[in-house]
DNA sequence: AGACAGGGGAGTG
DNA sequence: CACTCCCCTGTC
């Protein structure tokens, strides 16, 4: 078993906190899902241990070369932030493959989290490739372009999305979205934004959790919640937009990783996991 | 059993 | 902008 030390990261918080949804926990691992890759990683107070993949892999994935300090520096405006992050502490956002994460929270409009796993797991195991590790069996994600049945898609029960996925992948390749990196976050959105199935709201999920923008702001409707009840209380009718003026006024750069925070802590908000 | 909302988006007017 | 529908699933 490999074995690295850690330093301000939390494993569980940073899986199950909404960013990534292919993944389980079996006999106190998580079994992890990703990139081709089946690999399973396990914490115990600063050591981590894994299997399945290489450490630059696990570095990389987790984001573990980043200096987490300055980041919550500047994201800890309030009490409301200092208590998402003292409570969340070691959360960090996961460095996604930009394919996977579009394929992902394509299938997430007007959805839920055990569907959107679904979704994946469904589309996985009729267009990907076996793999193991352990006694556990699975599929690897399909790549950009292997998406090319249009029932076999809509067998994976992903309903009014399929035809969104389905052009996707003929629209899309692997250069687009690496060229998407080098442009400014506005134009990154808007380059989005003209696939069908992609309005705001995904866009800003693909550009933070996949494309190295750590400004964007994904607004849903747990996030809503929060805002309102946080930050913009007096406000009636308060839009999409103005949260995202909002949090990039306050948190700038880092309004992605204050999101995640605020996202997580607002939702396990009143149902505290049984330890 | 039947209605309804659930981590949006597109198409209308 | 505001409104409706899109498909599927779990829940009440």
């Amino acid at each position: 078993m490999n074995k690295i030390t850690v330093k301000d990261f939390n494993l569980k918080h940073t899986l199950e906190s909404g960013q990534v949804f292919r993944f389980e926990e079996v006999d106190g691992y998580y079994y992890i899902n990703a990139q081709h890759k089946l690999f399973k990683v396990k914490q115990l107070g600063n050591k981590l241990f894994y299997d399945g993949a290489s450490q630059k892999f696990i570095n990389s994935y987790f984001n573990l070369n980043q200096d987490l300090k300055p980041i919550l520096r500047k994201i800890v405006t309030d009490k409301h932030m200092h208590k998402a992050t003292t409570k969340y502490s070691g959360l960090r956002l996961i460095n996604q493959d930009p394919w996977e994460c579009l394929i992902a929270f394509l299938c997430s409009s007007a959805s839920n989290i055990p569907k959107i796993k679904q979704n994946l797991d469904l589309l996985s195991k009729h267009f990907g490739q076996k793999i193991f590790l352990d006694h556990i069996r699975s599929f690897t994600f399909p790549r950009c372009g292997a998406l090319n049945n249009l029932e076999k898609i809509k067998a994976s029960k992903t309903g009014f999305r399929a035809n969104y996925i389905h052009q996707a992948n003929f629209i899309i390749t692997e250069e687009f979205l690496e060229s998407l990196k080098l442009l400014p976050y506005a134009e990154a959105k808007e380059q989005l934004m003209k696939l069908n199935g992609i309005g705001s709201k995904v866009a800003d999920c693909v550009l933070l959790f996949s494309l190295g923008f750590t400004e964007a702001f994904p607004v849903d409707t747990w996030m809503t919640k929060a805002m309102r009840q946080l930050y913009l209380p007096d406000q009636k009718n308060v839009k999409e937009q103005d949260m995202i003026q909002f949090a990039q006024n306050t948190w700038g750069k880092n309004a992605g990783y204050a999101q995640q925070y605020l996202y997580h802590y607002s939702r396990m908000n009143g149902k505290e996991e049984i330890i």
